[in-house]
DNA sequence: TATTATTTTTAGGAAAGACTAAAAATAATA
DNA sequence: TATTATTTTTAGTCTTTCCTAAAAATAATA
């Protein structure tokens, strides 16, 4: 359908739309994709042949609708993958993204469905980032304190507030890192500490630990 | 390190040295890898420059050691990819080779460690082909009847001998088709009789069973 | 606003890997 | 062995994607 270098730039133009509002320029896409800005115009104007994105000269481009759709089914497939290397080959969150580059080219609609459900289709990468549904469409998310959730919601852990040593050693024991999901059985107005779900184990937590987890949420 | 053509080559130079013996002639390449005998004579000196094949004008090509262990790298590769196809993603046999063929030009070596051991250290593909080891080392096998293999012995299921709609109804009642790993667990002298062992079932087949199916076995 | 700096584009070309057409080896056959 | 057929190679191109160097457009500043 696409060739690799073709998926890679309407990738990397989608997460620049996503940072930055508005149109993405040339240099902006070079340093991102580490190339020249010569190479990223010849691109450029090839895709916009391909109406996969709008391009007038010396004004940056902006992906249409159809290369919208192209680029963030590159996005779940590469988040996809991360969630299987990440769960079933037991990488570490910071160790797949290289991996993931490469296998979010793979052309076969079938196998995505199936790998889909094989990991029980997930919301989130192991870096708390969304996955993209079969449309294409990418859930907006929040990211917030742990504290600020409410009773049957979910998180995916995507950093801490303060690093302490003690902090980080609690967390490991509790079998809490970046990518893990969270969810929220019980809340105790009162001291708003939280019964919480991690894989099989639900545990108590202190409204003091709560608050310092920070979790992305659909 | 390889270029993905580079690897087709080699991948395709090493089946058709185990096919036919001895070198191998640019029009077989060509034919196997669907190009133009020319492309293929490019090819062929830029590998024989990378002493990854042997090349003399006019005589055809022979893969070096080095060639053989990249080329039996990437067969490692694709029929790992297979059976995780298969046994985790639920493809049929048939739907796969299309697949690993992408698949198997991944880069990490650190992937394929984890994939055999998620998989168990198969030594067979979907197929009934062997799985090269991580040296390259392709162990050799030898197509028999089950009714040949003595006790403690494993075969993956290749094909049958006599295709009746009944054998073949027996056969998917018991879960058995092409790739189908069995072991026999105990033979009776006097009939040939055995107790073979199917995914986690354990049961009897007749003797005109063991007969009518093909297995590969190391 | 004139000048300088930055960004972007054009022009021309390189490497990889494919192709066609024609030439050169080798093989097969009369 | 001479001739024909087949296989293989060479020579010259094409496409994709990248590059460098120089030109053109836009933005920033005095």
């Amino acid at each position: 359908m696409f060739t690799l270098a073709e998926e890679d730039y309407l990738k990397t133009i989608f997460h620049l739309e996503h940072d930055g509002k508005g149109e993405v320029s040339t240099n902006a896409i070079a340093e991102s994709i580490a190339t020249k800005p010569s190479s990223v115009t010849d691109m450029v104007q090839k895709l916009a042949e391909k109406k996969l994105l709008t391009y007038k000269r010396y004004k940056g481009v902006q992906l249409t609708t159809e290369g919208k759709k192209v680029a963030a089914n590159v996005i779940r497939k590469h988040r996809l993958w991360e969630v299987f290397l990440v769960e079933k080959l037991n990488f570490h969150w910071d160790q797949v993204h290289e991996i993931a580059e490469q296998l979010e080219h793979i052309q076969s609609e079938e196998l995505i469905v199936r790998l889909d459900k094989f990991l029980g289709s997930p919301d989130f990468d192991p870096h708390g980032d969304p996955i993209p549904d079969q449309h294409g469409v990418l859930k907006r998310t929040e990211k917030k304190l742990l504290a600020e959730l409410e009773k049957n919601q979910q998180g995916v852990c995507v950093g801490v507030k303060e690093s302490s040593t003690e902090f980080l050693q609690y967390l490991d024991k509790k079998k809490i890192s970046i990518g893990t999901k969270i969810t929220v059985l019980g809340k105790e107005f009162f001291d708003g500490s939280m019964i919480i779900q991690v894989g099989n184990e639900q545990f108590f937590i202190s409204h003091k630990i709560a608050e310092n987890l920070f979790v992305q949420t659909l």
